[in-house]
DNA sequence: ATTTATGCAAATCGTTTGCAAACCT
DNA sequence: AGGTTTGCAAACGATTTGCATAAAT
């Protein structure tokens, strides 16, 4: 339930400088912030999350600077039903594949796992179907829909 | 790639008509057009489609049946990151239990279906994962992002 | 007749954008 | 300097809602 990082932060600094380098954009210091603050919570947080967890942030330059943190790949968006977006560190550069317990009720977002041998067995099931059907995968995305503990 | 409905129009019809009453609702002509629509398209609808395939409805009656007919477990709300939500026919209404193909280029969303055997082995790893959570299970979604063979 | 659904137009609200000032190198 | 990023305020656009009329029972 942690955020159980596999990589440093030291590591995940000059990962993130190294993809936004790639797209030519800058490391700025609240990009730095976003990031850190994505770490440090290690679970989807949504726009008034991200903005109570860094209070000098502008609600614009937020907006702009995860886009420009997806595009890098080092940050992913995540939408549900619920009316906000969520965002989160890109799961390769956490080294933690995982996928998503969406509350119906409250609109909450958990992290969790299935065990690998599933994952792996699924993954090529998928491929297979798509390959069928001339789509190139990039992701998947498997959400589980229910109750949380709280909401019971 | 057909909807290959295993439920016939009448069948459907009569369903659909049941789940409004138990929630207190009538199956008025416009819902009847929507469940139509979507019936026969077999495929998750943006509201310009079904406006498109609906020309006398009024954009702010379908949303609110949209919202009356999803409450009645009778429409299945998808939203991807596109910027549209899109609409579909329950799946128990269906008889159809699939998932999506998301095309991250232009947005478009088609469903296809996993083997029965992958099915149940997830279903049960997945059931096992959230109740140590304690979460409760109301259904999955499972979702491949990707090119569609159109977007390459 | 009374309740519910409809359609138009206006309001909402998360998100995006224009622009001038601040920042970085 | 020369370019990018920032923050404020205004704009956008999908969805929602108020209200007067039309259906439905």
């Amino acid at each position: 339930m942690s955020a159980a990082p596999t990589v440093s932060p030291a590591d995940l600094e000059r990962e993130a400088q190294t993809r936004l380098g790639s797209v030519d954009q800058r490391f700025t210091r609240n990009r730095r912030t976003l990031v850190e603050i994505l770490s440090r919570t290690g679970r989807p947080l949504t726009m008034p999350e991200l903005l109570e967890a860094g209070p000098d942030l502008a609600q614009s330059s937020v907006y702009r600077n995860l886009v420009v943190l997806e595009q890098a790949g080092v940050v992913r968006r995540i939408v549900t039903n619920d009316e906000f977006s969520r965002y989160e560190l890109a799961e390769d550069l956490t080294g933690h594949h995982h996928h998503h317990l969406v509350c119906t009720s409250c609109g909450a977002v958990e992290d969790f796992t299935v065990p690998e041998k599933i994952e792996s067995l699924l993954d090529s099931a998928l491929r297979v179907t798509a390959d069928q059907r001339g789509f190139t995968v990039e992701s998947h995305r498997l959400d589980l829909l229910g109750r949380c503990d709280a909401c019971g």
